[in-house]
DNA sequence: GTGAAAGCGCTAACAC
DNA sequence: GTGTTAGCGCTTTCAC
C-alpha cells in the first residue's frame, strides 16, 4: 500500500485536513473526541507527515547541522570528543523533532568557509552548532554567520556580546586540578600547553597559573611547554621537562591526548607513573581509561554542553532566550591512577 | 535579499523553468547557448534549489542513513570505529549529493526495531547503512528490511543471497596474522575470541584455526580465551592464558580493545612487551597506536567499505547492480612495536 | 530543444 | 472548534 497521506486520513477521520493537521502538531482549539478519532485513523492508517511536504510549507527544514574538525584527517584520536558531540546534539534534536546533519571539515584546506557556505545554502538547517576549535575561528564562524542562520558556538574561548555560546570552566576546573596536584605535595609541577587555535584550551594555561599562586606556588616558565594538543607533542614536551635539572614532579598536560604522551615517554623511560611523576590531562577522553595507569583528567561535558547548545538554538527559533549569552556547563576533577604523592 | 526561486533564474534567463531544471540536473536536451544563459542567471542569484520542494516534487529524500551501535551508550572506547564509517558514507554521499543522517543506537534496548522502524517512516532515507553488529541481527535487519528501503549491511558476517553487503577478509587476514606470529617463532600463539554476536569477529577465530594449520601448528582449546570485545575481557582473557602452566608466547586478540587489555595485564604482571610477550590486535582502531607499545594489529579499510556501502546503495536506486551481491574490501597486516621474535 | 500545466503533501491565513 | 483556500518551489507529463 502507498503511503497515507494527510487526506487518506482527514476521510477516514471525517474531518478537515487542517483538523488533521492540528492534531499532529499538538495545536490547541482540537475537542478531545474529535482528538481521538484523528489518533485512531492515524494508528489504522500508520500515517506519517511527509516531512518535505511539511518543511516546503513552513519554510523550515528540522535539520540542525553540526560542524566540526575532521578528527579522521589527520589521525588525531579525539573521536570520543565527536562522539560525544553529535549524542549530545542529536539528544536535543531529537527531543524536539528536529534531525541531525553532520559536517566534519578540515579548518586547514583553503576553502572550508565556501564549503561550509555552499552546504547551509544548500540544506538550509534551522540552526548551526560549530565545535572547537572550529568555533575560535573569526573567518568560519562569520562565513556561517552570513548565511543568516542561526548559529552558537561550542567552547568558543571568548565569547562575543550577542552572540550564543556554550562553553564549560576550563580556566576554574584547571585551577583545580592544579591545587589538587599540590594538595598532593607536588611543588614543580609542569604543564603542558594545548594548540593556540584552540582558545579554550588556552583558558587552561591560565587556570594552571591561577591554581599554582592559589597553592602558594611559584611560576616558572620553564615549567611550561608549548604543545599543539597532539600525542606527539605530549612526549616532546614530557621529553624535555623530565630532561630538566630540577624536573618536575607532576605534569598537568591541556588535554588527555598530551598527557598520553607523557605516560608513553614515561613508559619508555622506565619512570613509573605515578610513583615517580604524576600525569593529569583533561577532557576524560575514552583514551583516559583506555592506558594505563589510567589517567587522572577533567570530565569535560562535552555531551551536555552540545546538548546544552542544541536547546538554545531552538528556543532561538522560538524567539526567546535571544540575549541569553553565553552559559557554562562546569567540568569535574576525574581521579584515577596516574597521580599519587610526591616522591621523597 | 529572498531566497532566488527557479522562477527568478528562468525570468532573469528568458526560458521556462522546466528548462532552469534541466540544466540543474543536468539533463540533456539542452542547447548550449541556453544552459550557459541560465548558468549565468543561477550564478548571478546565487538560486539553489530548495531541497524540500524537490524532494517533494520527486518523491525522494535524498538522505542516507546509517545506523550504528552507539559507542557511547555503554562506555566502549571503539569511537574511532564509528567516524570512520561515518567518514565513508559521507564521502560517497557528498559526491552523490546526498545528506547523511546518523542514528546511534543500543540493541541491548527492548524497543531498537519500532524505533529505527518510526525512523525510516519519518526521514524516508533513499536507503540504509547498517553497521557491525547490528547487521548481524535479524530482527534488526528485517525490521529496516519491512520498511521497504533499499539497505546494505557491513560485515554482515554471513552474506545472504539477493542481499547486498560488504565486508573484509576477516578469517584470510586473521590467518596471515597468525602466520606472521608462527614465522616469528612463537609456537604456542593464544587467541581472544570476541562477542559471539558479533559475526565478522567470529571469522577471525576461523582464520586463527587456518593460520596455524597453515604453519603446521596444532590447535589447543585451552589457547582460546572467550572474550567479549571489551577491555575488560581482554585483561581476564590474558590473566587467564599467561597462568597456564605453559603459557602461550604470543596471544592474537580479535580486536584492539581486547588487545589493549591484555597489555594492560602484561604491563600490571611487568611481563615485557614485546620481549616475553607479543601482542597482536584487529581493527587499527586509534588506540592502538596510542598505547604503549604501539599495536600490531590488522587495518580494517572501515572507511572504504562505507563508502562502498553507500555507493552500491547509489547505483541500487539507479537499477544497476541490483545483485551485486557482497563485496568484499581486504584488510592489511600493521607490524608494529607489540610483536617480536619468540623468547629463547 | 523547449514550455505549459498539473500536482507532490503539507501549513498559513482567514473565514465560519 | 473547525473548515476552506491558496500557496510553498520544485518535478513530471505531455504537448509542441
Amino acid at each position: 500500500m502507498a503511503k497515507a497521506t494527510i487526506d487518506d486520513v482527514a476521510h477516514l477521520a471525517g474531518v478537515s485536513i487542517k483538523t488533521v493537521s492540528r492534531v499532529v502538531n499538538h495545536e490547541p482549539n482540537v475537542r478531545e473526541s474529535t482528538r481521538e478519532k484523528v489518533e485512531q485513523a492515524i494508528a489504522r492508517l500508520n500515517y506519517r507527515p511527509n516531512i518535505s511536504a511539511r518543511n516546503l510549507a513552513s519554510h523550515r527544514s528540522r535539520l540542525i547541522l553540526l560542524v566540526y574538525d575532521d578528527p579522521a584527517a589527520y589521525e588525531t584520536p579525539s573521536s570520543g570528543y565527536v562522539i560525544r558531540m553529535q549524542q549530545g546534539t542529536l539528544k536535543a534534536c531529537k527531543a524536539a523533532g528536529y534531525e541531525l546533519l553532520i559536517h566534519p571539515c578540515n579548518y586547514r584546506d583553503s576553502d572550508v568557509e565556501k564549503d561550509l557556505r555552499s552546504l547551509i545554502e544548500r540544506t538550509r538547517p534551522d540552526g548551526v552548532v560549530i565545535a572547537a576549535p572550529l568555533s575560535n575561528m573569526p573567518s568560519i564562524v562569520s562565513a556561517i554567520a552570513r548565511t543568516n542562520t542561526p548559529y552558537i558556538r561550542l567552547s568558543p574561548g571568548k565569547s562575543n556580546a550577542g552572540e550564543y555560546s556554550v562553553a564549560t570552566n576550563d580556566r576554574e576546573v584547571s585551577a583545580e586540578m592544579t591545587r589538587y596536584l599540590a594538595s598532593l605535595g607536588h611543588t614543580r609541577i609542569g604543564f603542558i600547553a594545548g594548540h593556540p587555535k584552540h582558545k579554550a584550551v588556552a583558558n587552561r594555561l591560565l587556570g594552571y597559573k591561577d591554581g599554582l599562586k592559589q597553592s602558594g606556588l611559584d611560576f616558572h616558565e620553564e615549567l611550561v611547554f608549548a604543545g599543539d594538543n597532539s600525542i606527539a607533542s605530549g612526549s616532546a614536551g614530557a621529553d624535555e621537562l623530565l630532561g630538566l635539572a630540577d624536573p618536575p614532579t607532576a605534569i598537568f598536560a591541556a588535554n588527555d591526548d598530551m598527557a598520553a604522551g607523557i605516560i608513553r615517554v614515561a613508559n619508555r623511560l622506565g619512570i613509573d607513573v605515578p610513583q615517580q611523576l604524576s600525569v593529569a590531562g583533561f577532557d576524560d577522553s575514552s583514551l583516559a581509561r583506555q592506558i594505563y595507569p589510567a589517567l587522572t583528567t577533567v570530565r569535560q561535558p562535552l555531551a551536555e554542553m552540545a546538548e546544552a547548545a542544541a536547546l538554545a538554538l531552538f528556543s532561538e527559533n522560538d524567539e526567546q532566550m535571544l540575549q541569553s549569552g553565553a552559559q557554562t556547563v562546569p567540568g569535574k576533577l576525574q581521579v584515577r591512577e596516574s597521580t599519587g604523592p610526591a616522591p621523597g
